[in-house]
DNA sequence: TATGATTCGGAAGGTCGCCTCCGTTTCATC
DNA sequence: GATGAAACGGAGGCGACCTTCCGAATCATA
């Protein structure tokens, strides 16, 4: 077989049929729901799964990767916003608003932080996010002491309603509207405990690669 | 045998170590363990499992009462602060940082209200938490558009941090200073979008009963 | 529409975890 | 320390899920 000839075009429309029904599994049941009921529900054979993805870890890294395409989709609205504020804004609400969405998310980068521990692809955003927050307190409208690693954290636990099974996603953007006024740069705000973390951490930390509670 | 006889001292040394073993356990690899690994880690054979728990649910609820019961310990302290201010900071810090440290409870708290859906025993603390948030609104320290309910999602947000594997629980009071700093009273903050949500849809919400993000 | 290559479906074997059962051990009491 | 009751341990049957395999169906091309 020809390895760049472009695939049957059932077996595209399987593929993509996979891919969205395992992120709603996923998101249901987490991501060690049984693949034959993800084959029921996309109505293909038990087979086809595994035509299309050799075992379960390798449909998850499709998934992550598919979610890192989905990032680059929004940084030209978030980074090209008015102000440095309103990137603050924009950046906070539409990723809590895609995590949220997610529910399948947090545990998919679990599983690919233990399979390839220095694939991190999300680097590449580090620069533009820290940029956002720079230009941001630059003009004054940022609070001095935050970090970007501090907002990615607000994102993940604005994003964490998603795992309420979505009964909450009409209302978390009054918590959002809390945290933006908690962050506005003005006389009288507390400074914020201890020393913000590095990218990296993040990384290891939104991927659970960190130390456990107490295992064992 | 006499119902109301206390078991002997092996036995409930045993029944401690296997919840304490379970929180561990849950809170790494999900409700869904083996509970052959469970015994294992425990020092027990398998069957001596089945004899505390009858089955896996027995056991996620008896984890969700203790729970349960560690919410008592919190009241005094918090209810009992100098000003409805300093409640309402020790209820977010308080509550978040025992979220954070346990993993495990999410996905209790969904198996329960899956098992019992009218099962609400934190029920009792409604009328509690509205006074703390009233108190604290008529002393004019805390914004008035807040209503209990954001205050107790806040805390699962906050606490969302548990689920990365505990590298993050050092760092999330950076984000409580934020969330503190929005909830202040002052002029010009943005008002909070939308209604509130009434306290029994909250519980709905963080035992995922509502709707699922979009199940076939 | 004929042909060959690709993809599909679902039966079936293997593995893993659930849970029971009962001979053995530990405990409480005398 | 002797005795009966309570609790323990772990082997093993059972069922669910993973994964493979190959005859059948579908697709692309001529």
């Amino acid at each position: 077989m020809n390895p760049a000839a472009s695939p049957r075009r059932d077996a595209r429309r399987n593929h993509e049929r996979l891919l969205a029904e395992a992120r709603i599994l996923f998101g249901e049941r987490g991501i060690e729901a049984p693949l034959d009921e993800l084959a029921t529900r996309a109505g293909v054979g038990a087979g086809t799964v595994y035509r299309h993805f050799p075992n379960r870890d390798a449909l998850v890294r499709e998934l992550y990767d598919t979610a890192v395409g989905d990032l680059h989709g929004f940084a030209p609205e978030i980074l090209g916003a008015e102000s440095g504020w309103r990137s603050v804004e924009l950046y906070l609400e539409r990723l809590a608003a895609w995590v949220a969405e997610s529910p399948y998310l947090p545990a998919v980068m679990r599983r690919v932080a233990e399979l390839d521990p220095d694939y991190k692809p999300g680097a590449e955003f580090e620069d533009a996010i820290n940029g956002l927050v720079a230009r941001a307190q630059a003009e004054g409208a940022l609070r001095a002491d935050v970090t970007a690693v501090d907002l990615s954290v607000l994102v993940d636990m604005l994003g964490s309603v998603g795992q309420y099974g979505g009964a909450y996603l009409p209302y978390w953007r009054r918590q959002l509207t809390i945290v933006l006024d908690g962050l506005r740069a003005r006389p009288g705000l507390t400074p914020l405990p201890g020393d913000g973390q590095a990218f990296d951490e993040f990384h290891d930390m939104s991927h659970q690669k960190g130390p456990r509670p107490a295992a064992d």
